[in-house]
DNA sequence: TCTGGGGTCCTTAGCCGG
DNA sequence: TCTGCCGGCTAAGGACCC
């Protein structure tokens, strides 16, 4: 355990929703509410004044509409959020080589490693220029928590919330969870909760009193010992800025429970291709196939099959899936279904034979190109699944393509320019057109196949540094929609693709 | 209208070989 | 040869995190 408060947590505040706020002027000061908006979503982020309503992450979609029935319901935007989270990061890098991203909104940063920070001090001011730089790059906020270990310095983070720093003096960590529910302590969930209430331990520091051997005896032995460890505020954790990938999967919820077995056979081939397609953009194969299967009660089964080597072949592991799938009863229906890959390796089974039998003359593929057999097995990629990425353009009634909005995407007018999706239905799309730091915009209503709207891009939330940059306006006219992002090639429709939540 | 998606880690159990 | 033990691997499930 070090003796300086050194270790930096950085949690972005409300950052999908607040991303949303940013980009959307109508929505400042406004609940508004990122999910997954179909029959079956959950709430992804919720912004401070949707929480007011009792929103909250995880809470199904529907229940959050009870509780708020007026705020923004937008679907999440990871591709912007993405790009919005890399500037941060950014940042972070530039305070330390240790930096650790646990998600798109949250990391750790080892400050001493980079000998930013080496007392109390020098670690305040360097996190209260994060935050000044953050809010500066991004239009956003974040709150930073300053300790001596990761573990207290995510618990300093989430006092500060929102917008604030706190710093925990090294030694008064264990006075400082002494009264705080164990829940505060990582690994710590709604289960291993509810079983130390029932032994009576609710706090940290009935943690410490029950004891060692008595938390081994509830929890086992790793659970045992280290909890012991945490609540007594010992947490030797490293910042660790790369982590190897251990798993690719994909799953999907469908709408209504599938009971047709022929469906449930293709959707489990459309997930494999998915699933191969991530694995191989990511560089790698793998050699246990893993089906996941959620019944109409929501039960959980998985099955498993480890090949004889690691493969990134879309047949290989769509067979494999099929296969496992033949020995689970779906009676009753599924409404989850999933494909994984786990046990990677940054080769396949097949370059080996390949190389054996001497098909691979100098360079080595990459596990992305299928240079054994020179063509890719798998069916072409397809635009995207029904409840997967939303296709831009869905078959209509009659077999006339019908373009699909969703709430929160971006897109261009023609002759109004840029503006974002407020609602559709019924043959129409409602824009609202507003760009990110200019006054509330005008809402205008199309048909959804009217030619002159198109999904585009993003724009940033605060206009560039270089004032040469052709991408944004002056920031005093930023109201005006003359200037614009630069064209985007084509319509790709990467705008209502960033969803993965049906 | 109940309950997403993508991960990690741990535990338990059975099997196999030394 | 039989038995016991141990480690490694595989499979399945569960808990947890964001």
């Amino acid at each position: 355990m070090r003796s300086a408060p050194t270790i930096l947590h950085l949690d972005m505040d409300a950052f999908f929703a607040a991303a949303e706020q940013a980009a959307k002027p109508s929505l400042r000061g406004k609940p508004v509410v990122v999910g997954g908006l179909g029959p079956r979503g959950v709430v992804a982020t919720a912004s401070y004044e949707a929480r007011r309503f009792g929103v909250h992450s995880a809470m199904p979609m529907a229940q959050a509409r009870r509780l708020a029935p007026n705020a923004a319901y937008l679907v999440p935007r990871f591709s912007f959020y993405r790009s919005i989270s890399e500037q941060v990061m950014r940042l972070l890098g530039a305070l330390s080589p240790l930096v650790e991203p646990l998600s798109l909104d949250e990391a750790f940063v080892d400050l001493e490693a980079g000998g930013a920070a080496r007392d109390a001090a020098s670690a305040r001011a360097v996190g209260e220029r994060l935050r000044a730089d953050i809010a500066a790059v991004t239009g956003l906020t974040g709150s930073v928590g300053l300790a001596a270990s990761k573990m207290i310095a995510k618990v300093a983070s989430e006092r500060a919330k929102p917008d604030g720093l706190v710093l925990i003096e090294p030694g008064t960590e264990r006075a400082l969870l002494g009264p705080l529910s164990v829940r505060t302590i990582p690994g710590v969930g709604p289960a291993t909760g509810e079983h130390l209430r029932r032994a009576g331990i609710t706090t940290c520091a009935e943690l410490v009193e029950a004891g060692e051997d008595e938390l081994v005896r509830l929890l086992g032995r790793a659970q045992g010992v280290s909890l012991h460890r945490m609540a007594l505020g010992h947490d030797d954790r490293p910042v660790v800025a790369e982590r190897d990938m251990k798993s690719v999967s994909v799953e999907d919820t469908f709408d209504t429970d599938l009971h047709d077995r022929l469906r449930i056979r293709l959707e489990v081939e459309r997930l494999a291709d998915r699933c191969v397609r991530r694995l191989r953009s990511s560089g790698h194969s793998g050699r246990t196939i893993v089906l996941k299967v959620r019944r109409y009660d929501f039960s959980t089964l998985t099955r498993s099959e480890t090949l004889r080597g690691p493969t990134d072949d879309p047949v290989v592991v769509r067979e494999a899936a099929a296969r496992l799938l033949e020995g689970v009863d779906t009676t009753g229906g599924v409404r989850l279904l999933g494909v994984g890959v786990s046990g990677l390796a940054d080769w396949t089974q097949e370059d080996l034979f390949a190389q054996a039998a001497g098909l691979i003359a100098g360079v080595a593929p990459g596990p992305g190109q299928d240079a054994a057999t020179g063509t890719d097995t798998g069916r072409p990629a397809e635009p995207a699944g029904p409840s997967g990425a939303a296709p831009d353009v869905l078959s209509g009634p009659g077999g006339a393509a019908v373009r699909q909005w969703s709430p929160g995407q971006d897109v261009r007018h023609a002759e109004h320019g840029p503006g974002w999706v407020q609602g559709s239905g019924v043959g129409r799309v409602t824009v609202r057109f507003e760009v990110p730091r200019g006054e509330i915009g005008r809402v205008r209503t199309f048909r959804v196949d009217d030619p002159g709207l198109t999904p585009s891009e993003p724009l940033p939330l605060v206009a560039p540094p270089d004032p040469a940059d052709p991408m944004m306006p002056p920031e005093d006219q930023s109201s005006s929609p003359a200037t614009e992002p630069k064209e985007r090639s084509g319509t790709d429709g990467s705008g209502a693709a960033d969803s993965s939540i049906p």
